[in-house]
DNA sequence: TTGATACTCCCCCGATATGGGGAGGGAACA
DNA sequence: TGTTCCCTCCCCATATCGGGGGAGTATCAA
């Protein structure tokens, strides 16, 4: 049993951390106190950089990585479109690649149940927060509905400190779109054309090409396509 | 004083309500429960469909949607690049059109102290949970120190109602994509060339092509730019 | 067994996008 | 009053994309 107050100076406790292994001794007390098996935060996306901390073996998450299973992975996928966190009985495991991965997962020593946080930060930033565990279905529920609000805080704790120690990963965030930028990819990314979009915007192609030149410079991006995937992540654009 | 069991008798009731008018008087509960002049939930959105409820009176709310004031609202601009809730104090007051603004709410009955929730859900869906009051700075920094937590609560469940009530936004159901065809749209999304991915998968690039072009039609996208937007927006991909 | 779905490979060619330049007017901000 | 950002227009060469063909493997399920 976990009582309010516990979780209070938990929270404090975060607050204070100033260290990665802050953070990873946080929630290695966090697993313990709340008598599961397994409790992990971890970024997502797609590019290279990782970060997270937790109790998984080391060999599972390195596993994970080198198979790029965050593509196939349904708490990845299932989280990303939900906002409130979830039980993994309730994703998608029917697609043959997730079989596989959850067969591979406990193997590794994942447990049968999962509960998973999805937190969003700005820039399209993307973490999740997960308890993992071995018991029967009524234990898990029990469990689940005792604690999701913790969990929803102890989460966004963890998230906020994240952000802390990752700020030099995102200097130039600010970097906003102006108007015509925005109506260019906007455009682009429901899937006109260039002569399209310049047609739309009743300026000459020439033009339009400026304006996508400056909005991949400005996103840091490689090519068009890149450009958009960015502009919509980070929710310069919507679609 | 605010006890846990009355929040969490608070979110319970959040939980169960079914309509609009549901919300709109939880929010007015809530606000008499704190003893704040206000307390808002809103939308923020570039485009112009609104969703909102509050305590404000609909003269001051009607006034900005006019005046377009998310453009320049300080709280706009800032929580939008922030995590943590913050308080109005420490946001950039400093341009000419956000101290116009701030003179502007005032006279409409907007308080002094205001403290924001930021609020992100999927597809990047945005919102703000505000606390509008008039009082000193001392009094002010002792109220929210104390319910800050409660407050990013009640956000996250009162987003979470939000979403349940405008699910119809968000119809079409995703097609689901192959492991491969997700390999290449997202390394699309994170810049590569066709002729890069290929080389990244080990694949040739005309197998790629087939990936590419069977994503685009299950998508319903009419060019690879497009059917890596939907794939993000449709939170197929991580990016 | 048959059918469906993924995954892999190959050809040609025209349409389109990209990247490298340069240049001028206007509004806003300090 | 100058600097900075935004909007607008232009040329050219080449890399990339998109559309049209066709064909073989493997696995899984009806």
């Amino acid at each position: 049993m976990v009582t309010h107050s516990k979780v209070e100076a938990i929270l404090e406790e975060l607050e204070q951390a100033d260290t990665l292994d802050g953070l990873q001794s946080a929630i290695v007390m966090l697993r313990d106190l709340y008598h599961v098996d397994h409790m992990i935060y971890h970024w997502v996306d797609s590019a290279g950089d990782h970060y997270g901390c937790g109790t998984y073996p080391i060999e599972w998450a390195q596993h994970y990585t080198e198979q790029n299973y965050q593509r196939v992975d349904p708490v990845v996928i299932g989280c990303y479109q939900r906002f409130h966190p979830v039980d993994w009985k309730r994703l998608d495991w029917s697609s043959k690649a997730a079989r596989a991965f959850l067969v591979d997962a406990m193997n590794f020593g994942v447990g049968n149940q999962g509960f998973s946080v999805p937190i969003r930060g700005p820039n399209g930033q993307f973490a999740l927060f997960t308890v993992n565990h071995t018991c029967s279905d009524e234990e898990w529920s029990a469990l689940t509905n005792e604690h999701r609000r913790d969990l929803i805080l102890i989460g966004h704790y963890f998230n906020q400190k994240a952000l802390e120690f990752e700020t030099d990963r995102a200097p130039e965030q600010a970097q906003s779109l102006s108007p015509r930028e925005v109506d260019a990819m906007t455009l682009l990314a429901i899937g006109y054309s260039r002569a399209q979009v310049a047609n739309t915007l009743s300026i000459s192609e020439h033009t339009l090409r400026v304006y996508i030149e400056s909005a991949r410079f400005k996103l840091g991006a490689l090519n068009t396509t890149h450009a958009v995937a960015r502009a919509i992540s980070r929710g310069l654009i919507v679609v």
